[in-house]
RNA sequence: AGGGGAGUGGCUCAACGGUAGAGCAGCGGUCUCCAAAACCGCUGGUUGCGUGUUCGAAUCGCGUCUCCCCUG
């Protein structure tokens, strides 16, 4: 049985795009992304958005589809890409999911039910100030009380994740640690993750900084500001739009370029962390043709 | 050439007589509606080299090498 879905995960700069590319021009299908980033409009030098060729060539879903301006979670992701994926299979292709952002993909692959409780900012502000007024053990302090269980598997320190399971407790009743859902995939799935030494990795990383600085991100950054984005947005705090935010309002642009560099190397190694986890995912060497051809026969 | 200063883990620096600490980098990990976010953990140094003083030296003396500054 060949399975239903191509998921190329992998770390950012590993060749993932022209990969899918490749892939859904031999096999006629369209390609989903999974970019926590591409979804915005107006973000496209920073984010190695597909090249309008290349936008040609393959039809890509989930890029461009929001504004700077506009909030966007992973249950906004999976509820725009199951009917792009279902509608796919059911014309007998097999969507291309191509993307760095882990969380997304996972929220197609299985059905998290994630606490059953979309984001309340109310709830949010509430204990995010708490935690600036008293202190973050303070907030900690109250998930102690609500759900202990919760506090066994989340750190003290992880703000973010301490808040969103209060949250979850005082907008459902439910406590986080209660929710029980089953890790099966929703699909049968390929995984192919491009096999690169760390050093290499890195050399490709540092040399895409250097072309999207000489592509205009400075530019492109200036325009979104003129356009009344600021960090407060949440596409600002995109690697290579913040650092770039900062060097603006400083008007220092000096440790730009290492900057970017180095926070995209801490991210390439979340991500590889993250894909780690996939069962059967597979390393491969994307200047492989014979191995591609191989791949490429099991969904013909 | 003379005078002064500095040489400590990959980098920046701390400890200034009691057998070296930190930040950053690097490496590993967590991840259930902000995920390019948020968070946790770990490995590196016989302190340029030699010698002397001392119970004990990164720390003091001497020699040597390297770098920086000033004077010529």
């Amino acid at each position: 049985m060949r399975p239903q879905i191509i998921i190329i995960c992998g770390p950012t700069a590993s060749g993932k795009s022209s990969l899918a590319i490749k892939l859904a021009r031999a096999l006629d299908t369209e390609i989903i992304s999974a970019d926590s980033l591409a979804i915005y409009k107006r973000l496209d030098i920073g984010t190695a958005k597909p090249t309008k060729d290349e936008l040609s060539l393959v039809k890509h879903h989930l890029v461009d589809v929001c504004e700077p301006t506009d909030n966007f979670s992973v249950s906004d992701f999976e509820n725009l890409a199951l009917p792009i994926i279902n509608d796919l299979i059911s014309r007998g292709k097999t969507p291309i999911i191509c993307g760095g952002t882990g969380f997304y993909i996972n929220s197609v692959l299985y059905k998290l039910s994630y606490g059953g409780s979309a984001s309340n900012l109310e709830i949010r502000d509430k204990y995010f100030n708490l935690a600036k007024e008293e202190g973050a053990d303070a907030v900690y302090n109250e998930l102690l009380k609500v759900d202990p269980k919760s506090c066994e598997k989340i750190h003290k320190n992880d703000l973010v994740r301490v808040v969103r399971a209060l949250e979850i407790y005082y907008s459902t009743g439910k406590q986080k640690s209660a929710q029980n859902d089953l890790l099966t995939p929703r699909y049968t799935y390929l995984a192919l993750t491009p096999e690169l030494s760390r050093e290499t990795l890195y050399d490709r990383i540092n040399k895409r900084v250097d072309v999207m600085l000489e592509n205009g991100l400075v530019e492109e950054v200036k325009s979104l500001i003129n356009s009344g984005i600021d960090k407060s947005h949440q596409c600002m705090q995109g690697i290579g739009y913040k650092e770039t935010y900062d060097a603006i309002v400083a008007n220092d642009y000096s440790t730009l370029a290492d900057l970017i560099k180095l926070n995209s190397r801490h991210y390439a190694k979340r991500q590889i962390t993250f894909f780690k986890k996939l069962e059967n995912i597979q390393r491969i060497d994307v200047n492989n043709q014979d191995k591609i051809n191989e791949i490429i026969n099991i969904f013909k």
